[in-house]
DNA sequence: CTACCGATTGACT
DNA sequence: GTCAATCGGTAGA
């Protein structure tokens, strides 16, 4: 696939829980000096401003999470185990939420990935927020980075195939707090997703 | 400065 | 299924 336009910023400036659904089946594309990389987004979760104990901005802004409070439609990447995650902004200025894309599906430049995750297998590349940046090359110098410029690392519109994946919810993976908020959204079946099985084929 | 933690991953039983 | 390595960010002495 051709490198497609940037969504606008109107995608990003409502509720994460939206953005995190509709980002299901886009594309994140993303520039580097060795090529062109892409790939379909399968997995994303919600991390809300207001009475989410699990947003990095529940206990105020730090240089770390400053970019949560700035406009919508910016990359907000930062690191935990040693590793990367990437979020998109949503929302507006002073409303510090946002959407981490957990897990996409290749699409091109997977000898590229092959080489930056240092395995062949497909599955492995990125299933998983650290992986997907691994493999895709994002990086703290991305952190703020904005996202409706359509370079270096931008998210268009997906191929609308019928019938319509099914979209499934559930806890998200990994936090240790509000484990009963159901803001994890990923296609439902699809072999890109992380997670067990047993989550995804019982979401509770 | 040291001490602790985590929105993870990969190796192992 | 379990478990520990990982290291930047943050809090606290």
């Amino acid at each position: 696939m051709r490198p497609a336009a940037p969504l606008p910023l109107s995608f990003y400036a409502r509720t994460p829980e939206v953005v995190a659904r509709e980002l299901l089946g886009k594309r994140l594309f993303r520039r580097t000096p060795s090529g062109l990389l892409c790939g379909t987004i399968v997995e994303a979760e919600a991390y809300l401003a207001d009475g989410d104990p699990a947003c990095h901005a529940s206990r105020g802004k730090s240089r770390k999470n400053a970019t949560m409070f700035g406009p919508a439609g910016r990359a907000y990447v930062y690191v935990i185990h040693a590793r990367h995650c990437l979020n998109v902004v949503t929302e507006r200025e002073g409303a510090p939420s946002a959407v981490l894309i957990r897990a996409v599906e290749p699409l091109r430049g997977v000898a590229q990935m092959q080489r930056n995750r240092q395995t062949d297998v497909l599955r492995d590349l990125a299933r998983g927020p650290a992986r997907l940046c691994e493999a895709m090359v994002i990086n703290r110098l991305l952190d703020g980075w904005d996202l409706t410029l359509g370079r270096s690392l931008w998210i268009a519109e997906g191929d609308n195939v019928a019938p319509l994946p099914t979209i499934a919810v559930s806890h998200r993976i990994g936090v240790t707090s509000a484990h009963d908020l159901k803001l994890r959204y990923y296609l439902a079946g699809n072999t890109f997703v992380s997670g067990t099985q047993k989550l995804n084929g019982k979401p509770s």
